[in-house]
DNA sequence: TAACCCATGTAACCTGTTACATGATTAA
DNA sequence: TTAATCATGTAACAGGTTACATGGGTTA
């Protein structure tokens, strides 16, 4: 009764499997996983050095990556990891699981809940402000599609498009607030 | 150098002022907070008791909420707090802050981006079953708005109302997804 | 000469969840 | 009699960030 430590545990938080899915692509160090994560799948999950380097040593404690150290002259040295059979099945079943919903902690619509305490106009200013973040942001995620290499996997299209329609939906909502503030209660 | 504990700390989490926003809404136990934030706020933002206790402490400890204990006979013992003034102030500085993005952390999309390990009409099955997901939870927040009582407060309708928005949209892009990945490469 | 790239890691800390403990009253 | 409501709290843990430490090579 004592597995206690990596072999049994009940359910992996996905960041582990951010890391494996960026090993699976090919021989990695943790430095570049952290590269290519803010490449790509850091619009939606991100994650600092620490943790990239706790969860790759957590992967092989897994046996899902295998490690070797390589000895640079000029330039640290560093670990490659390579992702194994095991590895591939562990990832392989995780994306096969159920696909759940995002859970949002959306800081804005707790101050809006609050907003009683403002006036309705800085009020309407604040969602103002907050429908420019939004545009700027959906503008971002076009560009990203539009600098998207065309040999880039058809899945990293999609992803982005969902952050288009999300940044437009959310932009769309403020106009809906602002035009319902200034309107004549 | 060693102000340490609560007074000057830099920036209090959401969750802390999700907390004093109920206190300012009336006096409460941090049991009726609960029950108030699960009606409500907790749409968006939720906390778990030992969180709702400790940051009732921190507001004590700020000097943001006043505590009073009454000693019941037939009930438990409670702790009744009051929000203070220096407690409104800092809620409406809170609010008056900028309105920031939400921040997503989307396990679906990290699953989509490491969609090529499955199979297209694998992937697809999934991206369904993620629309009726999002379908429902659109219809949930749907009806919490037509459950709304007359004199709530008009910004609870329209924060329901990004709800209805967001899954919406979502569920429109698992369309699009679908129709891609249904259709000739 | 300064800043940046490569490259890894530790330690301290904060936020937040889960499990556990207690215990009387009331409604099904 | 079972479950729910009221009511608070502790302890352990998991996930994650920030700050710090190290240090050679390259580019501006």
């Amino acid at each position: 009764m004592t597995t206690q430590h990596a072999t049994e545990r009940g359910r992996l938080p996905v960041t582990t499997f951010a890391v494996l899915g960026q090993v699976a692509s090919g021989p990695t160090t943790g430095y570049d996983i952290k590269a290519r994560l803010e490449a790509g799948a850091a619009q939606f999950w991100h994650a600092s050095y620490s943790q990239i380097y706790a969860e790759l040593r957590r992967l092989e404690s897994l046996g899902f990556v295998a490690q070797e150290h390589v000895v640079q002259a000029d330039r640290p040295n560093k670990r490659v990891y390579t992702i194994t059979a095991a590895g591939q099945d562990a990832l392989r079943d995780w994306v096969a699981e159920p696909w759940g919903l995002a859970q949002l902690r959306d800081e804005a619509l707790v101050k809006l809940l609050l907003a009683d305490v403002l006036p309705a106009s800085e009020v309407i200013a604040h969602v103002e402000a907050l429908r420019d973040l939004h545009e700027r942001r959906r503008d971002d995620f076009e560009h990203r599609i539009a600098d998207l290499p065309d040999d880039s996997p058809r899945y990293a299209r999609l992803a982005l498009r969902k952050g288009v329609c999300a940044q437009a939906a959310f932009a769309a909502w403020c106009t809906e607030v602002i035009d319902e503030l200034s309107a004549p209660q």
